[in-house]
DNA sequence: GCAAAAGTGTTTTTCGTACACCCATGC
DNA sequence: GCATGGGTGTACGAAAAACACTTTTGC
């Protein structure tokens, strides 16, 4: 949760709120966008991305609104996590929060945005103490996507749209946090034909090149197989 | 949800409520507790258990609740599945539910209680039509305990402490809906040390008697390898 | 010509699956 | 003695895992 302005209103209702855990990937890093609260309760601590849901906004679409409100992104693959729902999981109110994880495109990410939103992204290995619960909400989010990176094709949300066998390897290591064997990796990708290999090659990476390939969704509704 | 008694409370405040998805086993077959509703709104009509959350107890505790009131059963193993959080899922207030599930065994959940909260045993693939969203609620549930059964040692709790291993197997093949061939589960079973053989025998179900075994929870940490 | 990354096959092991008969007992 | 459910082992195929060398090109 965050946007904590009325505590004031402790009326003895439960308040809901959304948290969104948004990954990145970087520096063959998996990585986590985090935002340095300005204003008190709790200012100047680290926090994930969150705000109260309103009367009229189904769960989903908070969850939407505020990561649309942070990121500027739209049409987010986004999947609810868990509810936290301790009572005293924030001290000055009682609030239960639903987290949501996006996965999004960091270079998409303006700089400007980074900025109004004192927002900053951390590598899951160096996640600093963050208010409340979110540390835990962090951890479960984190497992959960190594869970389901492996059986449906998700992590597509961190790469450009084209993008080469050797970054989408380096970026199942990094989410995975261990190393793959190459030519077992690129066997099973051989087996999805929705992954299909365009004839252009990205050069930045090597003097050779290697071969840009995108994710055709239309194909993989077709297949619906994914394992690695 | 349910308990709803406050229609006419309409301050603009999300509500939240908890649904307790409990499965039981019988006749080899799964099934749901459901009660039938005895007041308005809804009444008549077959519901899940539910309640609204209460300002000063934790999401899980609310669960726990809940499902004590309705079956005098403590200490069961629950786990949160999902929230639901559309708008207008009921239509007479904005109420998001959490739902829980738990695992029961059928012949502890005592005669006198099933009357006085008008509830029912149905099989999974007889469930009734359900107030609001609550047969989405089922279905869900369903396939997440179909997926959790052959990676954790869940389903033990729905069969006495002391079982056969056919009672075991039948067990599987309700929940999963399918059937599994003896040998090859047998096998797997007894690379489970946690599982482990009496010297009793249970002689109910056949002439030759059936060995009993019983889930070691302490076995279980050791080795935590559970595959079926 | 060499460094640096891209690309490619085969072997071994492990796991899942299919399958059929003997055992113990109550009647 | 026979009907009923309990209990056991093996062979095959698929999938996962281990493993090393050649290719391309910019410098």
């Amino acid at each position: 949760m965050s946007d904590i302005n009325d505590t004031e209103n402790n009326n003895q209702q439960i308040k809901l709120a959304v948290d969104c855990i948004i990954f990145g990937f970087n520096d063959n890093k998996l990585e986590l966008l985090l935002i340095k609260r300005k204003d008190n309760p709790e200012k100047g601590r680290w926090s994930l991305i969150g705000g109260i849901v309103s009367f009229n906004e189904d769960l989903d679409e908070a969850a939407n609104r505020i990561l649309f409100d942070l990121s500027g992104l739209e049409n987010i693959y986004m999947e609810q996590v868990k509810t936290f729902g301790k009572v005293n999981r924030c001290s000055f109110d009682r609030i239960v929060s639903t987290t949501y994880s996006a996965m999004i495109l960091k270079s998409r990410y303006s700089e400007d945005k980074i900025n109004r939103y004192n927002a900053q992204w951390f590598p899951v290995t160096e996640i600093p103490e963050l208010i409340f619960d979110h540390n835990d909400m962090v951890d479960i989010a984190i497992k959960r996507l190594r869970r389901r990176v492996r059986n449906f094709p998700i992590a597509f949300n961190l790469l450009p749209s084209k993008f080469t066998l050797p970054q989408l390897q380096a970026l199942y290591e990094g989410i995975l946090n261990e190393t793959l064997d190459k030519r077992n990796f690129r066997r099973k990708v051989s087996q999805m034909n929705y992954l299909v290999r365009l004839e252009e090659k990205d050069m930045s990476e090597s003097k050779r090149g290697a071969f840009l390939y995108r994710f055709d969704a239309g194909l993989f509704e077709k297949e619906k197989n994914f394992s690695l």
